[in-house]
Formats: C-alpha cells, sequence, structure tokens
DNA sequence: CAGTGGTTTCAGAATCTTCTGAAAGAAGAT
DNA sequence: ATCTTCTTTCAGAAGATTCTGAAACCACTG
C-alpha cells in the first residue's frame, strides 16, 4: 500500500542518515531529526519525534535546539496550537553552506592559525643548532607551508563554489571532466 | 633554542591536529601518530610513538595498522635494524585523494544508493491513496531527488578535482574569483 | 492567581569508543 | 632448537558521549 510504502521508504532513509552522521562526528540522533523533518515536508513537533524515532523528550528537546543553532531546522508556528513545530531547511545548497560554513569555522579555522604560529616560532629561531638540526627544521617548515597552501586552496575553492551556486559548480564539472584540461 | 621550538612547533601541531581529527570521526591517537610522522621527516619505529604521544605500545601498533590500511603512511625498513619505521605520505594532494576516495566509499556511497532505494520504493506504489497523501508521496520524491543531485554533483566535482590536481583547482578558484562568471 | 500544556535542563544511567598491558606470535640470530 | 627482539592481539579498564526521565521552568488561560 502506498502509505506504507511511504513510511518505509522515509525510516529507510532516516535510518541511514543517521548512521552517515555518527561517522561525521554528529549525533545520530540529531541526525535522524534532521533527516525526519527533511524527509517529511510536514512540520513535526517534539511529540511526533519522539515516536518515530522512539527517543527520550529531552534528547529530541536537545537537538531541536542545536540543529536550530545551526540554522538547518526552523521554527513554525500553528495558529491555536501552543505547540512548536519545525521543519527543516529544504534548500539542500543552502544546507551545504551552513554546514561547510560552520565547519570551517569549528575546525579548520583552529587548525590553519595553528600551523602560522608553527611557522613563527621555527622563523625566529635563527641562532644555534648543528648542520643536521637545521636542515630539519628546513624540511619541517616545507611540510607546513605546504599544508597551508593546501588549505587555502580549498578555501577559496569553498568560496567559489558558494559563490557561483549549485548550477555554477555543475556546469565546472561538465566542463571539465570531458577534455584535458 | 632551535631545538626547543623545533619540538615545541612539532608538539603543537601534533596536538591540534588530533583534535581536529576527533571532530571528524578520527581516532585521537591515529591522527596524532599521522601528524607526527608527517611534521617528523625522519621515520620514527613505535618506541618513539609511545613516548612522543604517551601512549601504549598496543594502541599505537593498532593505529599505525590502520594508517597503513588507509595508505596514508608506509613502511620503512633500516638495514641492521631489526625495527619496523615508519613515514607519511608527503604529498597532501595524494592525502586528500586517499582520504576522499576512502570515506567517499565508506560513507557516501551507502547514503546515495538508499536514497536511489527510498526512490524505487515510491515508484513502484502506484495504487491507492487519497489526493493529500499522494501529493506527500511527491514532495517526498522530489526532496529525495534534490538530494541525489547533489550528491552527482559533489562526486562529480571530486572526479574533477582529482584529475585536475591541486594546480589546477588553484587555476580554476583564481579564474573564478575575481569575476562574475 | 492557580491551572494547564508545553519546553528545557541536568544528574545519573546506559552505551559506545578508545586505550592499556600482558600474553601470544613472528622471525632473525646464535 | 632456543634465545632475543620486536609486533600483534584482545579482554577488560578507563574514558567519552549520548540518552533518559523527572523536576524545574515558562507562558498563556480562565
Amino acid at each position: 500500500m502506498l502509505e506504507q510504502s511511504l513510511q518505509q521508504a522515509r525510516s529507510l532513509f532516516i535510518r541511514r542518515w543517521g548512521e552517515m552522521a555518527s561517522g561525521w562526528g554528529i549525533s545520530r540522533t540529531m541526525a535522524e531529526i534532521h533527516a525526519a523533518l527533511f524527509i517529511t515536508s510536514q512540520p513535526l513537533c517534539t511529540d511526533d519525534l519522539m515516536e518515530r524515532l522512539q527517543a527520550s523528550r529531552g534528547n529530541i528537546s536537545m537537538n531541536l535546539r542545536q540543529l536550530l543553532n545551526w540554522g538547518l531546522i526552523h521554527r513554525v508556528h500553528h495558529q491555536g496550537d501552543r505547540k512548536e513545530y519545525f521543519v527543516a531547511e529544504a534548500d539542500i545548497w543552502q544546507m551545504f553552506e551552513i554546514i561547510t560554513r560552520e565547519r570551517r569555522r569549528r575546525e579548520v579555522e583552529p587548525i590553519v592559525e595553528t600551523i602560522e604560529r608553527c611557522r613563527a616560532m621555527l622563523a625566529e629561531s635563527k641562532s644555534g643548532g648543528g648542520e643536521a638540526l637545521r636542515s630539519e627544521l628546513t624540511t619541517c617548515d616545507r611540510r607546513l607551508a605546504d599544508m597551508q597552501s593546501f588549505f587555502t586552496t580549498m578555501n577559496g575553492l569553498f568560496n567559489v563554489m558558494l559563490k557561483v551556486g549549485a548550477g555554477g559548480v555543475g556546469e565546472i564539472v561538465r566542463r571539465l571532466r570531458g577534455d584535458g584540461k
């Protein structure tokens, strides 16, 4: 039956989305809530989610808040109802932008900043050391420099992607896929 | 002193690399070992790593193996020494390729496959259901389709990136950053 | 203001991940 | 074969994360 198929398909998607997330440092429930809201276009309330995901009120509440903080879901008020309902951001490109920005800020920026600091430390120490030590230092610095330039490139790439949007990226891929350059 | 600076810089880098990794579903020690080998051009043996990272032999051994499996580090034999030494893959672009391929295989492919399966389920159920239900099903399918096409684009993008290499990506970014398209 | 319906918080429980250390397993050296 | 040196394995310990449920909280209603 149609109703069954719909529910089954949704469950399957929710489960897999949750599994994927746990490999990326995001809690399973948080991802499942997100998936449930994404795959169900109707707004859902806390009790809906508790039932659907078999999780406690506290758990749902906490993870909803996190998702709101990230900006991946939005509150919806149904007039004449005191419950709060939630919907997921539907535009996937927008979703991608939010996640990318947030993770860049939280995880990439600190390491980039650290690399800079490490290089500064190496640059400062001009005095002393034998030939061998000096050469080690040079090698170490080169590796850090490589890393730094990798992050710079990736950073630039994300900026360009967000600028040209989904269509633009598709276009670039199409242009470059076939020929040699 | 030069020696101190070098050690300090290395420690700092190792620590931060480990912290970053834990946000990405990779164990701290595994990342630290990788960082230590990357930042120290000399090959290191198990005991070196045990001392440097203050971790047990078992822990180091297991994580070394994982890194070998990923292909992020390589064995090195010093002749006249029975110990095994290890070095990190030095080419960052290569590193990126390895990690991307592996994570794509383990985490992205399953979800893509699941989306296909979900859509197939929805497509099969032609019979029954009221107007409202049918419309829900259509919306659900459209969302899945959007998701699918997002993954297709990203997949294509990674393929192109790996094809054109670091220089190529830098080139693209440079070309597209300034002007409108 | 007390009552009602809903949300948030948080201490402790449950669960999952990672780490240790000792024992077993290799493999070259004598 | 036996010793020696190094590596791997794995059961249980330690640690980190996530979840629960009950109490506190908030805000609207009568």
